[in-house]
DNA sequence: GTCTATAGCTAGATAGAC
DNA sequence: GTCTATCTAGCTATAGAC
């Protein structure tokens, strides 16, 4: 047993740093220092900042695509396995509090990333892969007429808003609630309120 | 007529790009030449770049609350007035562009801007009042028994989910919807879906 | 695989002329 | 109110020893 890898240290201590200040706001010389190595090490395990700020945001989706992949794809009424699938994406939020806030900060981070536009493309298809997931399943269940005719776009986006955003929230997600948004507590209502909001707002 | 004052311009300039590429990820070289100035002429208007954000932010805010505080202390049923609000607040949203990315930025940029405590206390009061003024109106319908019992933290991020979060999405949001989220089109559907999704959300 | 040293550049901010 | 010139400190990245 050698714990944890380098490479593993370096994306766990970036991961947290991106998420907070993002990828311009965090300077290499930190996350060296904050990882326990010398600034030029980092360039022996990524080849460029750009490049391990994506090796970050494909290791936080992934493990999305991971956790809903399963819900979604099983057997059942569409209803249930959308469910099962928020709820798979909640647990897996809230299990990696960084997590949120990289995939938002992805949405609407336009940096230049030219140097890695293949990395780039990896997370675009492992989105647009969990997109079109959450999407197909909201369709069949406008198919089959268990949920009301909808606009399959603007729910995903409802979908993302009460999940992702959530757990993006910070310190005035905590503020408004009261307490940590990733408390036990926190996380099992945030499940039970956005599981009602969604079958009250599909239901028929 | 002089035009736009170059306080006026700078803030145009700076919000636009402080959307795009985050407070670290601008420098004041940038937004001076965008602003058609040296870059030292900046700190002749702002004393620092931070506070220069926090003007920028503060203009975001301040519209919203302008926007979302008439229709809520209007008298009228609560879910009318909140509707009449949600409309408010994708409305002033839809009208710039830059806004909702500026807002979602204030709650999980964790940048150091201690130099001005004072100028951060005038926002995070802005919006804890806009906040209180949503949060209210959700308690009164619930009080009043028009509205289930629902969390109000929680029907308050899901809100923000759905309003702030999707016309934050930028690019991501375009691709998923097929037309700018910004079109008249997109933002007219956006209502529809918001204002059923809460209407049957919050129904008993 | 980690280090020291350094290159080349850009950052925010200040001084002072006009 | 805008400019040029300059300061110090930070940045990403490379070279090369061990």
């Amino acid at each position: 047993m050698d714990g944890p890898s380098s490479r593993h240290k370096i994306l766990d201590v970036a991961e947290a740093r991106f998420a907070q200040r993002g990828y311009a706001g965090v300077g290499l010389r930190e996350l060296a220092a904050a990882s326990g190595l010398g600034k030029s090490s980092l360039f022996h395990h990524f080849p460029s900042k750009a490049d391990l700020y994506l090796a970050v945001t494909d290791r936080v989706v992934e493990r999305i695509e991971t956790a809903v992949s399963a819900p979604i794809r099983a057997t059942g009424a569409p209803a249930e396995r959308l469910d099962a699938a928020v709820d798979a994406l909640i647990d897996t939020l809230a299990e990696h509090a960084t997590g949120a806030r990289i995939l938002l900060r992805g949405l609407f981070e336009d940096d230049d990333f030219d140097d890695d536009a293949a990395g780039q493309l990896i997370v675009q298809r492992r989105i647009e892969n969990i997109v079109a997931l959450f999407a197909g399943l909201v369709k069949e269940g406008v198919e089959q007429g268990v949920f009301r005719e909808v606009s399959i776009p603007h729910t995903v986006q409802t979908l993302i808003g009460a999940t992702v955003y959530h757990f993006a929230s910070g310190e005035f997600g905590d503020t408004l609630l009261g307490e940590s948004v990733f408390s036990a507590d926190a996380v099992r209502a945030r499940k039970d309120e956005v599981r009602a909001f969604i079958q009250r707002g599909l239901a028929r």
